[in-house]
DNA sequence: CATCCGGCTGAACGTTTGTTTAGCATGCTG
DNA sequence: CAGCATGCTAAACAAACGTTCAGCCGGATG
């Protein structure tokens, strides 16, 4: 599949504009950038920013619309919840995790609203594995589907913290490898004797 | 144990201004909340705060430092680390989590300090579960205290999120209960059939 | 050709920011 | 009592902020 990028590059000065405060806000936060920031970074005015968008918070709203937008897309796609963390890290454009993981933790709305439906495909997955016979259902089920789905979501959002105490990167291949491998050795056979 | 609130209250200026400076970058975060209104919070003028702490910037590293301080005393009388993201909740000063979430997620060297003796405390406590048997050392033993970590951790960063999809709250008495029986659960049997 | 309209800019606006400065009160010390 | 450090404030500072406004430019339309 190609990147999101790719697949249309749109090159209207309001499309530019939204990218580079998608970058810029996913690094130093919608509060940390100006609005002259983006405006240099896109290679327009301040004023067009604000033509095109209202306000500033008009265009982080946008941001987080074009954001949650290919979020779904990735979840109306995704054939196994796996590891979504790791599939949006290799789909989506560059930046998105990083937005993605200042609206999940920033308490907005739009961010919440993208935690439920992450929950609701790892709830439907789960319930799926338990019809077909392969998960233990637990005796609390809706508790168990997001275990694991945040047990998943973490690696997204401590992922540099990871990186650094295990020196390896738990989304690069080789740490991808690693921490996949004892977490499905947890849920195989448990870590107790 | 008591609060570190009541332990000794400090009540000079400086103490109030820190102490209020938490409760308001825990909140809003540092660049959301002015040197002004943590002034006005603490009940002095804004050339006091600048006064005591250099500049803002000092000001947000003394909060660190405390909050940091706190957390170390917490590490360091921990009977166990079944679930430290609970106890902190329960013993930390009001605020103190929420700042220390922030820490964790900015990228923060304090942060990035904080996290690292996190997994070092639960390392040395899954090495004592295997030496004393109770627990198998998988493959993977480092990747593995990691995953139990931040299973843990992940409580006090999507908190509010969790609480808004389960319909309780996860830290809470009866979330906790739920939460806790169901990892074990998983951590005792797994979830494969 | 004339007109008009949307994309776009430069300059300015008022506000808020972090910080500085000069000075006031208070209490200890000689 | 004089002197002096300390804790503290009011007022002002320059810089950066989000936003507004008047107007330029180029291509489509009449």
């Amino acid at each position: 599949m190609l990147n999101m990028c790719s697949m249309h590059a749109d090159l209207t000065a309001r499309a530019v504009i939204r990218d580079r405060a998608l970058e810029l806000f996913a690094a130093r936060g919608p509060d940390g950038v100006s609005v002259r920031a983006v405006a240099a970074a896109a290679g327009v005015s301040p004023a067009l920013v604000i033509h095109h968008f209202g306000s500033k918070d008009g265009l982080r709203a946008a941001v987080d619309d074009h954001v949650a937008a290919a979020f779904d897309g990735l979840l109306g796609e995704a054939p196994d919840a796996a590891s979504l963390a790791e599939t949006m890290l290799r789909e989506l454009p560059a930046g998105s995790p990083a937005y993605l993981r200042r609206l999940l933790l920033s308490g907005d709305p739009a961010g919440t609203a993208i935690f439920r439906r992450w929950y609701e495909v790892t709830r439907s997955a789960t319930q799926a594995m338990i019809a077909a016979g392969t998960m233990t259902e637990g005796r609390d089920p809706v508790v168990r589907a997001a275990f694991l789905m945040v047990n998943d979501l973490v690696l997204l959002l401590v992922r540099d913290q990871l990186a650094e105490v295990l020196g390896v990167d738990p989304l690069g291949a080789e740490g991808m490898a690693r921490w996949a491998g004892e977490a499905l050795t947890v849920y195989r056979e448990g870590i107790f004797r």
